[in-house]
This record gives structure tokens, C-alpha cells and sequence, in this order.
DNA sequence: TTACTAGTACGTACTAGTTAGTCCTAATTA
DNA sequence: TAATTAGGACTAACTAGTACGTACTAGTAA
């Protein structure tokens, strides 16, 4: 492994669990076991690799976490948005509910003083709700969901919630706010 | 005015729009207008100011936002609940949406590391969630609200959805996620 | 020759928090 | 009445530590 794959891959997590701020260079140094010198002839700044580590999270969480649920088109969109919803609250459930959505941290931390982070963050939010939004439409013409919801208004509810309701499951340590919200969500999109 | 006062007032604008560890005594004491040894003449420790002005966001939050809205008992449940959200989609768009709801804020960048605001988060949330709750059980005794979605589960989505959309607005610097999910969540409730 | 790595020292700015002591008022005491 | 004491409110100067980032030397490997 390159040292600037492993700055990446302490700062990927160091990132996630403390913070964007929280997190210093001298610490992802000292744990990647590399040299100060070593980092700055990786990463320009230190907003440089935030970049570079969020860019990666969005990749990742494509892959691995839609890429099997949600985007996952072996599977109907009920069983996409349930397996998504149960992947998410496995993850959780890991982390014992400690960290939160790497994505909606960065968004409480970082939107509102760097522009750069939001963007990047709200381009990611679009995306993620357009494939909700596509789940919703492709259920509701094969009957599968109630076309009682507008799927490009319950696409933003679905997201909201679930950045919510992850940040209730870590304020509270506790999974349930993601699980049971989650759970009546997909009831009521079944609901004749 | 004390100086005491002086400083909570600051710190209490300084905290919700830039965050609490963002916030640093210098800039309080500066703006303030005061000396240093007299702020730690007045608080132990920027912790201590820190809770203060938590404990200060809640009663005013309860007073001048719920107390008008939600927990104005001369409005139906319905109005109460649609004032609520009106209120709060009138209070970011003053702020152009720039800073986020500062209950959320405090959760997502503390939780996980200072258990004692975390419990004093956590128990603002359970309480909020019950005045939501409350307000649904008597909106559907009333006839007002569909008796579809039981009460204990979906104020529940109602807090963890209008935190997130809160966080959602902030990224997008647009309103309109609040205001369409709050909207449609209306609608849900309103629904036979 | 170019890319990469280590090490060390440093600069500047900022952080929370401490120290020792001043000023003033009000109560107490001779 | 006059001296003394206690304590609240306050301050300038300081400590000790951390942050990001730079400068420079020196070395290794494809």
C-alpha cells in the first residue's frame, strides 16, 4: 500500500468518527506512520484531502451500499428500498450508532462555511434522491407502492427522514428512531 | 446590561452559527467586549457557557417557538401542528437557511464526544417528540387526522424528517426541502 | 532523471485556561 | 466617627499546548 493510500485510508475513517476539524494532520501522520513532509507532497492542504477522502466516501457508498439495495435491479424496488433501509441500519448497528451518516456530519460541520464541501455534498444528495425517487416510480407503475405519494416530493421525505432519523439514532444510542421510521415509511408506501 | 449577560448573548448567536467548538473564548470575550479573567470569573470552564447557552436555546425554543405554535392550545392539533411548521420555514428563510436547526447542529458535532450535551440533546428531543406526539393523539380524536398512523411511531418521523430536512435545507441554502416535506407530511396526516 | 520518502526545525496563529493583583462597595468593628 | 475587613467584579499579562503549513537537507528507487 502507497503511504498516500494509507493517509487516505486513517483520514477516511478519522474523518468520519471525529470530524472534518477534529481530525488534524499530525494525527493522521502519526497514525498512517508516515512523515509530515511525506503528506504535503500528497495533498496540497489539508482541505485537499478532505476533498479527496469525501470523494472517495461518495464512490464507496455508491458501490457498496446502494450498489446491493438500492441500485441492486435484480431485486423489486420495495425489496431495494427495504434492503437499502436494513443495510443502513446494519451499518448503524456496527458502529453502535457512535458516528452517524458520514455524509449529513460533513453537511452539519462543513456546509455552512465552505462552499466547496457543499457543493460536493449537495450534488450527492441530488443523486441519492433521484435513485430514491426512481425506486418510488418504477414501484408505483408495477403496483408495488401506493401512487398516493408523489415520488419526486416522498423521494425528499425519505431522504430527509433518514438523515434525521440517523442523527436521532446517534443523539439517542439507539437505533430504534432509524428502524421504526424507516419501517412505517415502507408501510405507508405500500398502503392501498 | 451584565456582563455576564453580555457574554451569553454573544455566545449565544456565535455558537448556533458557527458551531461550539468553532466558537473560541477569544472571539466571545472580543466581541463581548470584556476581559478574559472576567469570563472565567463568570463560567468555570467555555464548557460551562457552553451548557448555559443550550439550556438557554432550549426555554426559548420552547417559549417563543412551541409555546406560539405546537403548544398554543387555542389552535386545533391541525393548526397547531401546520403553524409549527410555518414558524420554523419563516425562522431559516430569515437566515437564508445558512444555519441549520441548533438543536441538530449540537447533536451532529457533540454526541459522540460529550456525553453530557448529548443527554441534555437527548432529552430535548424525547420531549419535543412528545409534543408532537400529543398534538397527533388529539388531532385524530378530533377527527382530524387520519387514525392511520399511530402516534408514537410518526411523531417520531415528524422530528427526525424535519431535522433532516432542516440539515437539508442548509445544504441546499433553498427552503423548498422543508417546505415541500412539511407540506406532504400534512397531507399524510390530513388524509382519510 | 524523476518520483518519492524521512527528518527536523521552524513560523505564525490560535487555543483554553491561570496568575496575581486592582477597584469599589458594604458591612463590621473600635 | 473612623478604621478595617470581606468579597464581588474586574483586568493585563501570561502559560502551555495545538493547529496548519513551510523550509531545507538528505537519501532511495525506478
Amino acid at each position: 500500500m502507497t503511504n498516500k493510500d494509507k493517509i487516505l485510508k486513517v483520514a477516511y475513517r478519522l474523518i468520519y468518527e471525529k470530524g472534518y476539524e477534529d481530525t488534524s494532520v499530525d494525527e493522521i501522520i502519526s497514525r498512517a506512520g508516515i512523515s509530515k513532509s511525506n503528506f504535503y507532497y500528497h495533498f496540497k492542504t489539508k482541505q485537499d484531502l478532505g476533498l479527496s477522502v469525501l470523494e472517495l466516501r461518495i464512490n464507496s457508498y455508491v458501490k457498496d451500499i446502494l450498489g446491493s439495495t438500492l441500485l441492486n435491479f435484480r431485486l423489486s424496488p420495495l425489496e431495494r428500498l427495504d434492503s437499502f433501509y436494513n443495510k443502513v441500519i446494519s451499518v448503524h448497528e456496527e458502529n453502535k450508532c457512535r458516528y452517524g451518516c458520514p455524509f449529513g456530519n460533513l453537511a452539519a460541520e462543513l456546509s455552512a462555511k465552505n462552499s466547496i464541501f457543499r457543493r460536493k455534498l449537495e450534488d450527492f444528495f441530488i443523486y441519492w434522491q433521484q435513485q430514491i425517487e426512481d425506486c418510488l416510480n418504477e414501484g408505483i407503475s408495477l403496483g408495488q407502492f401506493s401512487d398516493r405519494h408523489r415520488p419526486e416530493i416522498f423521494s425528499g421525505i425519505i431522504l430527509s427522514h433518514l438523515q434525521g432519523a440517523v442523527l436521532m439514532s446517534k443523539t439517542f444510542m439507539n437505533i430504534n428512531p432509524l428502524r421504526r421510521g424507516s419501517k412505517e415509511i415502507i408501510n405507508l408506501l405500500k398502503a392501498a
